[in-house]
DNA sequence: AAGAAGTCCTGGGCGC
DNA sequence: TGCGCCCAGGACTTCT
């Protein structure tokens, strides 16, 4: 599923092929992926803009155009957003096609359908409300441990479902949620306010460390996920816990478990996750 | 007000 | 082999 790091790998691809070219013409096969605004909007406000740079804000791709305008991009589970050569024919998945000016295209695809397409003006990103109400970057010199530490001290609510909440901290998914919580040796079903100061250090280093390592390994490619030319990420040999029910924790040997938290499946080990 | 549950979707895995 | 069932999950809405 692309989080925060698969997100960042789709914009590292993407961006130094599409900078610098114009949006000549947009095909939108499935219109009910645009959030905003309607379908005959989009397509006419797109059509002529030139792609300025390409950021991200949490899971959320924002590609800046011309006339202070962002294609902003969510792609849930089983989105994919490549750039093809000329003529590539879309896959039953296609939902939008982009049409540029060297004659490329980027095709937005997603098998569930559940990825989101909107077309913003830069200074009303509010017109999205998940992009509006988007927490801390993980990443950012901002997320401090301190941070960390005040702002658990007064949540009551369970550690990872915490870890999920995109309005705390935006772009940790179910993986690296799992994967961080397993480094810091802490259960997923602790309370946020409960941990100790030293395990809050090594909750904050081990989200930092297992996010720039994803980065690193271009993105976990756990089923569906390809970066923005089509190519498969690697971090999934590097996991620890999620997706290893059964299998020996790396660090104890016991076998992972799996459990159930806010109708999201929990990997941990119990050996080494108190 | 916060937390839980329901909703959207399709392909893949499972049992029989 | 083939059918039906259930599960995966991010963000959003609705309910409690």
């Amino acid at each position: 599923m692309p989080e925060l790091p698969e997100v960042e790998t789709v914009k590292r691809s993407l961006e130094n092929k599409i900078a610098g070219l114009i949006v000549n013409e947009v095909l939108l096969i499935r219109p009910k992926v645009v959030r905003f605004p309607g379908p005959q909007a989009f397509m006419e406000g797109l059509a002529g803009k030139k792609v300025k740079k390409i950021d991200r804000r949490g899971k959320y791709l924002l590609i800046h155009l011309s006339g202070s305008m962002i294609l902003a991009v969510h792609l849930r589970m089983t989105g994919r957003l490549i750039y093809l050569p000329p003529g590539t024919q879309p896959s039953r998945h296609t939902h939008a096609v982009f049409r540029l000016s060297n004659g490329f295209e980027v095709h937005f695809s997603d098998m569930r359908q559940f990825g989101r397409l909107a077309l913003l003006e830069a200074d009303r990103l509010d017109d999205w409300p998940g992009l509006k109400n988007l927490g801390i970057e993980p990443l950012d010199k901002s997320f401090t441990r301190d941070f960390l530490k005040k702002e658990l001290k007064r949540r009551r609510t369970r550690i990872k479902s915490l870890l999920l909440d995109q309005t705390f901290i935006a772009g940790i998914g179910n993986i690296y949620a799992d994967e961080a919580l397993h480094r810091a040796r802490i259960n997923p079903e602790r309370t946020a306010s409960g941990l100790t100061p030293r395990e809050v250090a090594r909750l904050y280093r081990a989200i930092r460390e297992v996010l720039a390592e994803g980065i690193a390994n271009r993105g976990t490619t756990f089923r569906d996920y390809v970066d923005g030319l089509g190519q498969s990420g690697t971090n999934q040999v590097s996991l620890r816990v999620y997706g290893r029910e059964g299998r020996p924790c790396p660090d104890c040997g016991q076998p992972v478990r799996r459990a159930r938290l806010g109708g999201r499946s929990a990997y941990y080990c119990p050996g080494c996750q108190k």
